[in-house]
This record gives structure tokens, sequence and C-alpha cells, in this order.
DNA sequence: TTGTAAGCGTTATCAG
DNA sequence: CTGATAACGCTTACAA
């Protein structure tokens, strides 16, 4: 005798309610074939006594549809990724979806791993968090996995600028950029540094082409930058480096929220005042901007997340490209020039 | 005819290959079973041609193996949260598993939902990553869930207290409360008021105890009490009402990091010295605490998610309970009395 | 060493 | 309205 599944199986189900498996399936998924309400009564309270729970795994086999969504992220520690998590799960948990999540890093031959699983699995959707690379030497296999996958009928959605194929859904990062940086200005200040993001990475090159041209639309020096990568600790070893400076500037803007908040902890190590002598501002608004209080430009990183599970749940086919807005958020670390 | 999967099937490969579909198998997945050089390689090779990839839903169902992992959650945007999962998806990726992420909002009612979903997907592991509830009205239920889980061979973990059968791994909270209170009164100070969890949580209850005893040990008043939650804006509220007392204490502990570093914000708000008229300190070292430079007590929360992962995927029946070492991490946020 | 065939637990087609 | 039965794509005795 087969090891039996503690659940039963639709089979269990059928010999209990003395019917066939296929009338118990009919009852036990809401499916459109007539069934007497007999017969039904029959099969849910034999369901009912053995514990019934179908099998997802057998289900979408059959059906095509695995009810899972992946969801590809740079590092789920970054608040950034997680808020973006938390609206897919949100949703796709509404709907009975699972929600898989893989840390890629940023490494493009990672992606193109963790993508092969979720094909491997049927994933009905597959969501590309991060940005990505300008001149990824991998670039062109990813394009050509994500080709498949789609062709396999996986759909893939962006949130962020990908050098593949895929309906988007992303924020203006350039507009972002150039209207906190637009608002720092506003406050009087007139020499302003910049904290970038990685090198070659979409997000990172559009967010500071939005620095520069607000920066040189207002007449003012675009040229203060600093390379940084996103982190906490290259936030907080630039502002060092740019107190230093023989003439510092009067603001910082951080390519987003954590590098922006490691400038701020090394001015206050500094003693310098925040924002009496230096404003420092960030992007995304995650929760860390919040708990620090710290001007930033909020792009809906949730509803990223949110209305990209909606898509794939329901089956739409999306429009190509959906930009959400964006919006300054002034908080105490910045104020007018003193 | 039916619509075939672009990946193409093991029939195909076979086809391909002029073997049968059971040698295909063989050749495909490590099979013990004996195949000559010159299939091997004509399988191989069909393979290739055709871009195949197994699926991983079908051999789930037979094999009863799903390398699905499931984690659950309170919300994965908090970063202690954050960190757990981290450490499962690690271990779960270089296994070739899954990991499913479940958010739960500390609410019963949900992760016996969540979990019924897992186990219909014969997930191999589920990890419960929170605390539970002291006299949970669903508590039964859910111990119920869990054990039906257990019986069809999932393999449950706790990295917290919990009111249902199954290994743990977790930090010893009493312990580490008592020693991070200690670390304080270590200092000379002797009003220290407390900030702590949301009531009802085992976490909340076993930090509290540690604390009290660390104070009524050192012979300090043991009763400066706060009720929070965990979050920052209950630090944030409780600090303002400890600073605006008539004698406010000299130092100020949180049940976790958010609540701490809430505590910090209002006090910087309100222009209270730290650690210069009151120091701070929180518990478990997250990212956040880190950014905070908070004094705070480790524990190895990266690790917790990690080890129960590899429990998962090595199959290894596990002791009972494991218990991670903490240590106490002295930062900017704590000084001697003044 | 290779192949045949019986499942795994569903759904869906097609007859009754 | 109900029931066989053929898929879905794979693994694994059991035979050859």
């Amino acid at each position: 005798m087969t090891i039996r599944r503690l659940s039963g199986s639709l089979a269990d189900v059928g010999r209990q309610a003395g019917v066939s498996i296929a009338t118990a399936s009919r009852v036990l998924n809401g499916s459109a074939h007539p069934v007497s309400d007999a017969t039904r009564e029959r099969v849910l309270e034999a369901a009912r006594e053995l514990g019934y729970s179908p099998s997802a795994l057998a289900r979408a086999l059959v059906t095509r549809r695995s009810r899972i969504i992946g969801v590809m992220v740079g590092d789920i520690v970054d608040a950034y990724f997680a808020e973006i998590t938390r609206g897919v799960e949100d949703v796709a948990a509404r709907a009975g979806y699972m929600t898989i999540i893989c840390n890629a890093d940023r490494r493009t031959d990672l992606e193109i791993d963790q993508l092969a699983v979720l094909s491997d699995y049927q994933a009905e959707g597959v969501i590309f968090a991060g940005s990505g690379f300008l001149d990824d030497p991998r670039g062109a296999d990813l394009a050509a996995a994500v080709k498949r996958a789609r062709e396999r009928d996986i759909s893939v959605l962006a949130l962020a600028v990908r050098d593949f194929e895929c309906p988007r859904i992303v924020a203006d990062n350039r507009g972002a950029a150039y209207d906190i940086t637009d608002y720092v200005l506003s406050l009087g200040h007139r020499r302003v540094a910049y904290i970038s993001g990685p090198p070659g990475l979409y997000a990172s090159r559009d967010r500071l082409e939005g620095f520069r041209r607000a920066a040189s639309d207002a007449g003012v020096e675009a040229g203060l930058v600093h390379e940084g990568d996103f982190s906490y600790e290259q936030g907080y070893a630039a502002a060092l480096q740019i107190i230093a400076e023989a003439d510092p500037p009067e603001a910082i803007i951080g390519a987003n929220d954590e590098t922006a908040i490691g400038a701020l902890a090394a001015l206050r190590q500094a003693r310098v005042e925040v924002p009496g002598r230096i404003s420092v501002a960030g992007m995304t608004d995650t929760r860390l901007a919040r708990f620090s209080d710290l001007t930033t430009v909020s792009v809906p990183v949730y509803q990223f997340g949110a209305a990209a599970a909606r898509r794939i749940v329901s089956g739409e086919s999306s429009p190509s490209e959906t930009v959400l807005p964006h919006r300054v958020v002034p908080r105490s670390t910045t104020a007018r020039r003193g």
C-alpha cells in the first residue's frame, strides 16, 4: 500500500461520498458544471470529514496556473525592496497566490538563475523590482531568458528601466531628482552636492541627470557630484569628504534615502548642524526617511508592487508603460538658507 | 492538438534522442540508475537543443518534495523579519529551493490561512519567524493546523516562543534584555525607563522580565515601564511622555531597535542630549541600529533564518530547541553617567 | 543498460 | 446530472 496524503485526495472524497472522482472535483472547485444539490452536499460533507484540501501542485500541473508570483529584488533587507514586496504580497495573498522572493544583489547572472527556477515552477508572473545596468555584459542573456519566459506565458513586469521587452510600472526618476533638487534650490541654497547611486545603473544615471538639469536650469554649479552606491556607508563617507572641502556646500542630496541618511549621520557625528549649516535630502521616501524625518521625494513604492501583482492575478495584458507620480516631501532636514 | 510547453517535456527529449522517456529522465535528473555514456550524451544533446528544463511542478508532485520553503513573518518591511528572510533565502537559493514569504501582521488567523496555502503546495518546511501571544484565542486552531502540517511531513520551525509543538531556534530574550539593562546600569545610571513591546506577546513578556530582573538585581527601581508595540511611533510617543515627567530617568531602553530609535528621535527633537542627558539602548541590532549608531544587544537574526533553512533543505530532524547567543553592542547612544 | 507502465492528484472532454 | 478516461510531466519499480 502506498503512503496516503493525510489530507486525502479527491479519490478518497469521492469514495466516501459515493460519487466519482470527477463529480467530487466539480463540486470542490467552483466548476460551472451542474451538480445536483444532494450530491453536492454529500461531497462537501465528505470533504469536511476527511479534512480534504486540494493539492495545489496537481492542480497547477493540469491547469497551467500555478498561482505563484516571483519578485526579483536586489536585497529584501533594503526598505525600498521590502516595501515593494509587501505591496506584491498583500494583493497576492488576497487572491490566494504565493509570493516567491529572490534576492539577486543586483547581479544579472543571479537574476538569470532565479528566473530559470521560477520558470520551472511555471510562475504566472515575475516582477523585476530593481533597475538594470547600462552595458550589462549579461544583458543579452537575461533578455533572452525573459523572452523565453514570456513565450511560456509567464507575465514579466519591470518596476524600473530594464533592457528587456516587458511592460513597466515606473517612477520618473529624472523628474523626481529634478523636483527634489529644485525644491532644495528654492530654499535659497546655491551650492548643492549630490551623492550618486551605483555607477552604471539606469536609476543612477536618470537621477543624476535630473539633478544636473535642475542645477543648470537654476544657473548653479551642477558638478558637485560624489560617487555613491545607494548605501548608508557611502553616504557617510561622501559626507565626510564633502565637509572637509575648502568651501563646503549648503546642501547635500542623496540619490536615495539610505545614502542621505548616511550623510546625515556623518554630519551629526561631525557636529555640523542639519539643517542649520547644511540641508540634506534623499529620494524615494522609505520608512527610514520617515524615521529620520528626512526631506525626500516620495515615490509610491508599495503601489508599484501592488499594481504589478494586480496585473498578474487579473491576467490583464498591460499597457507597455505606466508612470506613477512622485511628490516632494519637505521634512526637518532641510531649511531655508539662513 | 494541445498547446505544448515551449521548453518541451521529457517525451520530446526522449523522442529527439531516440530513447525512452524513462532513460531521458534518468540522465536528466542525477539518477543512480546506470545509463551508457553514449545514450547519456545523446540525451544531454537533445535536451540542450530543445532548451529543455524539467517541470518542477510535475517533479514535486511525484517525488513529494516541492523544494518550497515558507517563511511566516509579521511584516517584511520590518528589518527584523527582513534579515531573517534574507538568511532563509540565501541558503534556500543555493540549494535550488524557493522561498515563499507570508506577511501575517501578527494575526493568528492569517497565519492559519497562509499555513493552509503552504500545505496545499506541499511546502517542505515552514518557518514561523515571529513570537506568539499569551492566551491567543486562535492558538489552539493554529496548533492543530501545525500538527496536521507536520503529519503531512512538512517540517515546521519556530524562531521564537510559540504555543505549538515544533523545534525552535531562538534567542534568549530574557537574557538579552537582562544583559543590555545590566550594561546600561553598569554605566552608572540608576533610573532607567523601559518601553515595552506589544502586550501579550511572549517576546515582550520575556524581555520585560529580563529588564525587571536586572533592575531589581541591581537594586534600582524596576517599575518605570511604558507600554509600546515595537513601533517607531510608540517609541517616539513614550519618550515624549518620559521627558515630560517631573524627575526624568537617566536612560531609556526600548524592547526593540525600532522603538529605541523612535525614542531617540523624540529626544533629539526635544533637544534632550543623547547620551549626554539621557542614554538610549535597543534590542536585536537590526540595520536600523547600525545606522543610528544605537547601543543595542545583537542577536544573530540572519543566522536564525539561515539555520532554519539549512535544517529544512538537509532534512535533518532537529533538536527540539537551539538557543543562539546574543551580545551587547555598545555604541554612541549610551554613555557613563555624567 | 534500456523500456514499459503504474502512479502522483487534478481537470476536462466526451459519452451516457 | 454523473462517470470513465485521457491528459499534465515526471519518477520509479519491474521487466526485458
